[in-house]
DNA sequence: CGGATCGTTGACAGGTATCAATGCTGGTGG
DNA sequence: CCACCAGCATTGATACCTGTCAACGATCCG
C-alpha cells in the first residue's frame, strides 16, 4: 500500500490563487487580502485508498477539500456493522462539522487514491469574523450536506433493493464528468442502501448480465434508461 | 380547524430583545446595534396542526423559527408515497436553505399547532454582511440538520421494524423536556423509518401491549430501558 | 346517528437476511 | 515464474420478516 504522504506545505496567497480548481472549492470568492489572513500552513495530502482521514470523535482541527477521489463517511452502529451517510468528491467538505463542534461525526475514509487541502478551523473562523466574502461558499457546501442527506433519505433507503441499487448507480453515475465512475465494494453499497452485502453482489451481478452495468479497469459504465426504469 | 394567523409583525429591536426564547433561537449572540439593521417586518405566524408552512419548490424568501409546537419536512417520492426527512421543534430553523439556494428543498407541515417567526432572507444576508454576530448561531444550525440527518440514516433506516420504531420513540422522547411527548400518526411513523403505515401500527400496537409505550391525553411516554434493549 | 378518518388485526405472497460453500483475483514469497 | 493465500464476489438454500390486500373497530365531528 502506498503510505499516506504530505507533499506541500504553503501559507494561502502563494498557492491557493493558482489552484486548478479554484472554482470549485471553499476559497472561491476570497480576495487577494483575505489570504493574507491565513496564518497557519495549508497543507496538500495524498491518501491512499481505504485509510482513514479523520476519525468520529476525534478533536476537530481541520476542514478538508476534496481535490481528487473519492471519500465516505461512516458511522459505527452498536452491533458492529457499520452506515455509510455520504459519500464526498470534488470540490466536497469533509469535516465541515469542525466549524461548529469540537470533535469529528463520522470516520472519513477514502475509497480512492485521494489527494486533500487541509485547512485548519482557526484560520476559517478567522476568515469569517472579517470578510463576508467566504460566507456564500460555506453554506453552499452546508447546504449540499443536507440535499445529500436528502437524497440518501429519499432515494436511498426507499422501496426494494433493486430500485436502491438502481438509484445509488445513477447518483454516482451523475457526479461523475466522464462515461466511467468508481463502483464501492458490495459492502459498502449495502452500507449506502442499507442492505446485505450479499444482497447487494446479487444485484449487481444481475445489473451485469441484464447489461445495465458494466465494469472494465477504467471504473463502471451504466445503461441509464434501463436502470431509471426499474421499480 | 383553527385558521392560520398572523398575530403580529414588528421590526427587530422592539421584540425580539424581549424574546422568551432568545438564548434558543437564531438571533441568540446579535447586538443591539445589529438588531437595527432589520428592515422588513418580522412576523409571529401561528399555524393549526396539518397545515404547509411553505412547500417545495416555492420562492425560497423567508427562514422559519419554531418557537412551539412540531413540524415535519417531507419529499414527495414519484409513485406517490411521501416520505418524512427530519423533524423540527423548539428553536429549530425551518427553510434554513433559502440562504443559499432560491427554492424550499421540501414541504414543510405542521404536526401540531405551531408558533413560529418568520424571517426575511434578505435580512440575514445583510446582518451577515455587517457582523460576524450571525455566523455562529447559523453554523450551530446547518451542523444540527447533519446529525439529525445523521440519525435518520444511521438509526431510524436500518435494521428490523422493531428496532427502528424503538428508535424513533427514544429519539422523539429524548428531545422533549417533559415526561411526554408527540407520537405521529402511523403514517407518518412509517414515512420517517420507511416502513408501511401496517407495519407501524402493528409495531406501537405490540409495544403499548408490552408495556414499553404509554398513550395519555397529555401525550406519550416509554419505558426508556426496555426500549433500548430491543435489537 | 351516520360518515369519515385513523388505527388495528388477519392472511398470505414475496423479498431479504442469514448461514454456508464455492469462485475469482491480485499480491507475496519461494 | 509459479504456487499459494487472503480478501472479495458470487451463488444456493432456507427461515423469517414485511408489504400488500382486506376487513373490522374506534373515535371524532357534524
Amino acid at each position: 500500500m502506498k503510505p499516506t504522504s504530505i507533499n506541500q506545505a504553503w501559507n494561502g496567497a502563494e498557492k491557493c490563487g493558482h489552484c486548478p480548481i479554484r472554482h470549485l472549492v471553499l476559497f472561491a470568492d476570497l480576495q487577494q487580502d483575505d489570504f493574507n489572513q491565513l496564518h497557519e500552513p495549508i497543507h496538500d495530502l495524498e491518501i491512499a485508498a481505504g485509510n482513514a482521514i479523520y476519525k468520529e470523535k476525534e478533536d476537530a482541527q481541520f476542514v478538508y477539500t476534496i481535490r481528487s477521489g473519492m471519500v465516505k463517511l461512516v458511522r459505527y452502529l452498536p452491533n458492529g456493522s457499520y452506515r455509510i451517510v455520504r459519500l464526498l468528491q470534488l470540490g466536497d467538505l469533509a469535516g465541515i462539522e469542525s466549524l461548529s463542534g469540537s470533535t469529528y461525526l463520522h470516520h472519513a475514509i477514502t475509497l480512492q487514491d485521494t489527494s486533500v487541502c487541509r485547512i485548519p478551523v482557526k484560520d476559517i473562523e478567522q476568515l469569517n469574523f472579517n470578510t463576508p466574502n467566504l460566507y456564500k461558499q460555506l453554506t453552499a457546501r452546508w447546504q449540499k450536506v443536507q440535499s445529500d442527506a436528502d437524497i440518501w433519505l429519499a432515494e436511498l433507503t426507499v422501496g426494494h433493493a433493486k430500485k436502491r441499487v438502481a438509484n445509488l448507480l445513477l447518483y454516482l453515475s451523475h457526479y461523475q464528468s466522464g462515461q466511467y465512475f468508481y463502483l464501492p465494494g458490495r459492502e459498502d453499497i449495502g452500507a449506502i442502501v442499507a442492505i446485505s452485502t450479499e444482497t447487494a453482489s446479487r444485484t449487481i451481478a444481475e445489473f451485469k448480465r441484464l447489461g445495465y452495468l458494466f465494469t472494465t479497469h477504467q471504473g463502471a459504465s451504466i445503461n441509464t434508461e434501463k436502470l431509471e426504469q426499474i421499480q
